[in-house]
DNA sequence: TTGAAAGCGCTAACAG
DNA sequence: CTGTTAGCGCTTTCAA
């Protein structure tokens, strides 16, 4: 029944070694054997055994895509393309979804190392960064997102600083001047952007009201719906920025329940340009961040240091694009 | 440097078997010396070679999850689930996305049975209906959509019939009568969910405008602002139902950009309670698909057929949930 | 309970 | 270009 390169071999009339060779795409095999070994493959129904192969070539022809939650659509959309474009370069892919679990996280980065995958692509979070200090994976990866200053690895991600400025500077120049910002408490990207919000706003000389929020839609809204009452340190905020679309999901819908208007009564701003955001209300201001270039130049990143492992470490870093709409429209001479 | 299962069992000075034995957390083995491996591992920073046992065992402790787009929330929201169960369950995840694309599904299909995967998920698209007549996947398979009526294997899907009925009833109660009906031409989902809307309307004697199209946003907002201009057969109909959430959202878009109201012009309602439908507007009306319950159930049914491999074929049929909101307010009299 | 020996199915040297 | 010969690293008989 189950049929193995032997029997191709036997009804081919050729060695394994020369099944092997037509398999693998070599060419040092004759038209004429290689037209009985493929006909020898159909007539078997043969079905190469992937793990013999690469216990044998130990070459796996697999890379791992670690993230935190594949249902955020940032990492969806990043592992489309990463899926995509390995796809095309002969590759699997592993997809494992580590939930803001530090111990998760470390059972894939130990499993990818078992599978001996030819590399990774790894979007840790903010608690890895004592990774720096554990030994370096057996296999080249490329980091979505900083661990600590002094990373070993490629690394590719938004300019953060940069992206959660404009929002600031965007929003001071339509007039509004208590802003309040929610950050993911997971990962060096909520921290960067906390870190830009505060620092465009003391250019202003402004208070920064910065908050770190577990990344979900319940936890953003609890805490803005309590903010909203005015229980912040500065009174009630006139506009919000969000730094990721979960949370930006849970401002909405703060905000519609207390029965408050965009911008009327506060503007919102985020990070992210999800489908959704153009269609509530006036449209959400957002940053853009250019997913499918952050995924594909990942791989490719990752494609280029198999070829050539001792390149110097590089870090790739991209830039948003500010999409302004209603939601932040100029703030109402009244409210003043 | 790299070290295998000899150099454990010589720095543990026992034999490669029991080494094995200790590994696989089998308990025929001295605590005594059970001790010593366990520290000749973490001498050593022994890593197991999972391809070297899985070759070894025949036994891959791998499921294959294959789906159209995993940037569709339903396939990403299953997914999160199927990886958690597996992850409890000792098993890993190796995600297929084929977009759509029959090539790309059967290659998929076939590198299934090379991986020696233990069973498989598998959202198949309409096409690979012919897959019935093609020889059975050497390994467990559940269905998360039918294929043609004659499937032989496990299946979960939603009651797709009585859902679009749900909503053909719902918006009649409410007053609309020039109903049309956008529907993925690539699932038989889509297939079963125009079948349910036909059946619903004529049941009223009312005449069904039902199209099928490429579930993305862009094809159907295309298709739906060449409807609002009146092009259709029965003019511009006064409500939308789509048969997705890509659909779905290309409709609310040409209403927009029609310049149109939800539900002055128009209404609509769709399928998955994606969050941001909540938000648009007044909310709208959708069905809910209990998203978690299929994944689970699809999981579990695969981990069932692992353990009694010839139990009978399964059919489970889950029911949607129908979530009124503003998008089906009913008609104003005075568009009559 | 433990060890010795025999492969799992394949590819990579090495000859020819 | 082709075949022969050794294993890849592990688990699993089979005896002891």
């Amino acid at each position: 029944m189950k049929v193995g390169i032997k029997d191709v071999a036997r009804v081919a009339r050729v060695s394994p070694a020369t099944v092997s060779r037509v398999l693998s795409g070599g060419n040092s095999v004759s038209d004429a054997l290689r037209a009985q070994v493929e006909a020898a493959v159909l007539e078997t129904g043969y079905l190469p055994n992937l793990s013999a192969r690469r216990l044998r070539s130990r070459h796996s022809h697999t890379i791992g895509l670690i993230v935190a939650d594949i249902r955020n659509p940032f990492f969806t959309a990043v592992g489309r393309v990463v899926e995509d474009i390995a796809y095309r370069a002969g590759m699997r892919v592993i997809l494992c979804n580590t939930g803001e679990d530090p111990e998760k996280e470390a059972f894939y980065l130990k499993l990818m190392e078992e599978e001996r995958v030819t590399g990774a692509i790894f979007a840790p979070t903010r608690q890895s960064a004592d990774r720096a200090k554990a030994p370096p994976p057996g296999f080249p990866m490329v980091l979505l997102d900083r661990v600590g200053p002094y990373s070993r690895e490629d690394t590719v991600v938004l300019d953060n600083v940069a992206a959660a400025a404009m929002l600031v500077e965007h929003l001071h120049e339509r007039g509004y001047r208590k802003m309040i910002g929610l950050f993911g408490n997971t990962s060096m990207t909520g921290q960067e952007r906390r870190d830009g919000f505060v620092q465009a706003l003391s250019r202003y000389g402004l208070a920064a009201e910065a908050v770190f929020v577990s990344p979900n839609a319940e936890a953003a809204e609890a805490e803005i719906a309590h903010r909203l009452t005015g229980a912040g340190a500065s009174g009630r905020p006139d506009a919000i920025i969000c730094s990721n679309s979960l949370i930006l999901l849970g401002a909405v819908r703060a905000i519609k329940n207390a029965g408050l208007g965009i911008p009327a009564d506060v503007a919102v701003a985020g990070f992210d340009n999800e489908h959704w955001t153009e269609l509530v209300g006036s449209g959400i201001t957002v940053i853009e961040q250019p997913v499918e270039e952050i995924g594909a130049t990942a791989m490719n990143m990752l494609l280029g240091r198999l070829e050539t492992p001792d390149a110097p470490i590089r870090k790739v870093v991209l830039s948003g694009r500010c999409i302004v709409r209603g939601s932040t429209e100029a703030k109402p001479l009244a409210a003043e």
